[in-house]
RNA sequence: UCCCCGAUAGCUCAAUCGGCAGAGCGGGUGGCUGUUAACCACUAGGUUGCAGGUUCGAGUCCUGCUCGGGGAGCCA
């Protein structure tokens, strides 16, 4: 008999007189010649309970039926007589496919804290909130392709391996097949020459200077893939291994670019608003009981738009003691961010038009020669959600920018014949995909949002 | 990488001033009940993260290390 997933059997509008459903058993309770087994599948937040009598009910089965085993068990699906449920499967068959011994099966009918599931990530799924957590990433996930595939952009599969050594996003890891690579940067006469590309390779930290090539060829394009960062950062808003999703768009420019920055956020928003209900429900009741106000703020009103200047001057008004002093021209700290998005504004706020000096070299140069066309999307508790920029188009100003920063110009020579064929205004940003699902369910650690979390010294799995 | 905090039963935690290592949950056994965070009784379970030091005596004080959490920097 084929098998039903609890998610379409607890959905039904009417009995089945036959259906087999499987899953991890989450609890039994016993009663006088009965007993009940809450099974869950993983199609749902709910579980099927199952109602085994007589001989299922019995020794020795019954005590094997122990909180993690699996089983399918085939029945008849009825109106369940109690409270609690609307339906119930009365079980004419009972398989035992995998025991679970009591004594060391880590989860239990309880609360665990996050820290300690992080430790058992290949059983954390199987907990109720972590189970809701990835099915709401999975459809969130979706969501982003059909944003993109309904504004008419390309999806760009962006590579993975990299041979451009700085791109100015923070440290990279690098790859080789040698069994003694030479130091980092090398030195000498190509130190790379046996190495598999003969040339010092990195995992990307951005898919950004390709999806650029070819948004000035397909016009928008979008990238979404998995991304590297080196960087020896312990907070709970990093990880060594993270998923963005990057557009890129030509003939665009910074006010378009924050425009489908808002749209994207909103848009996903309203997806598992409407796709996860459920799930999310969860997250309003066990994790954050803001959480529907905040996404309420994120759906409603129109974000803020700030220049950089403006929020210096905010924030050097604002009487606010800050531990670091705000300075004009300096970046600004993750206390100000937080001051001006949770404090100042209340809501999702874009601040404009830095510093060229504290921004990448790809920025487009704004017409007063100090400032660029960069934003930052700063939202409540997570603080940076997304940064992009129009990029510099300008052949010679990209030229000047990278001498500047110090960058060899041979190196990104594909990257500067965009600007010699055919070069035209474009813009982009970078969106981190793990930091919008802790935005949309509240939970606080990036390591509690992506399956296996690659931190410092943290490889398992 | 820097600063702060922590590590005690399977899990979450307690243990006064340095003086016999405990509770709840989970597990096991038995009982009760169309149960649903089930309930009642009994029971097992410990190299107090690792290494060293001070002391008659260390879970407790000191040093180093490992791991974890929070904050900062970097950024998505």
């Amino acid at each position: 008999m084929e098998r039903t997933a609890v998610r379409d059997l607890l959905n039904r509008e009417a009995p089945l007189d036959a259906v087999r459903a499987c899953g991890w058993v989450r609890t039994r309770r016993d009663a006088k010649g009965l007993s009940f087994l809450e099974v869950n599948d993983g199609s749902c937040l709910r579980n099927l309970q199952v109602i085994l009598e007589g001989p299922l009910a019995a020794e020795p089965l019954l005590r094997r039926l122990t909180t993690g085993s699996a089983v399918a068990v085939e029945g008849a699906l009825v109106a369940s007589p109690a409270a609690g449920q609307r339906w119930e499967l009365r079980a004419r068959r009972l398989e035992l496919l995998g025991e679970a011994d009591p004594e060391t099966y880590p989860l239990q009918k309880k609360r665990h804290s996050d820290e300690f599931l992080r430790g058992i990530a290949h059983l954390r799924p199987r907990t109720n909130k972590y189970g809701a957590l990835f099915r709401i990433r999975s459809e969130a996930a979706f969501a982003v392709h059909r944003f993109f595939r309904e504004r008419g952009f390309v999806h760009l599969h962006s590579p993975i391996l990299t041979g451009s050594d700085c791109e100015g996003a923070g440290e990279l890891f690098r790859v080789t097949t040698l069994r003694e690579p030479p130091p980092a940067g090398g030195g000498g006469e190509n130190p790379f020459a046996a190495d598999f590309f003969g040339r010092e390779a990195h995992l990307t930290v951005s898919g950004q200077l390709e999806a650029e090539l070819f948004a000035c060829a397909l016009g928008r394009v979008y990238t979404f893939g998995p991304t590297f960062r080196a960087e020896n950062s312990n907070t709970p808003r990093h990880a060594a291994e993270f998923w963005m999703i990057e557009p890129e768009m030509a003939f665009a420019d910074l006010e378009e670019d924050m425009a489908l920055a808002e749209a994207l956020v909103k848009e996903l928003v309203r997806h598992l608003r409407a796709h996860c209900a459920e799930d999310l429900e969860l997250f309003a009741r066990w994790v954050d009981p803001e959480l529907p106000a905040r996404l309420d703020l994120l759906v409603e009103r129109p974000y803020e738009r700030i220049p950089y200047a403006e929020a210096v001057r905010i924030l050097q008004a604002s009487g606010e003691r800050f531990e670091y002093p705000v300075r004009e021209g300096g970046d600004l700290q993750t206390e100000h961010e937080r001051y001006l998005c949770e404090r100042h504004v209340g809501r999702p706020v874009f601040v404009t038009d830095y510093p060229k000096e504290i921004k990448a070299f790809y920025m487009r140069v704004n017409d007063d020669g100090r400032t660029v066309a960069a934003m930052d999307l700063l939202v409540p508790r997570v603080g940076e959600l997304v940064g992009g920029s129009q990029r510099e188009e300008r052949l010679e100003v990209l030229e000047r920018r990278m001498e500047e920063a110090g960058l060899p110009r041979d190196r990104y020579w594909w990257y500067l014949d965009i600007r010699r064929f055919g070069t035209v205004p474009h813009a982009g940003f970078g969106l981190g995909f793990e930091r919008f699902l802790m935005l949309a369910t509240g939970v606080a650690n990036i390591r509690d949002v992506i399956p296996f979390p690659r931190t410092p010294h943290n490889l398992e799995f």
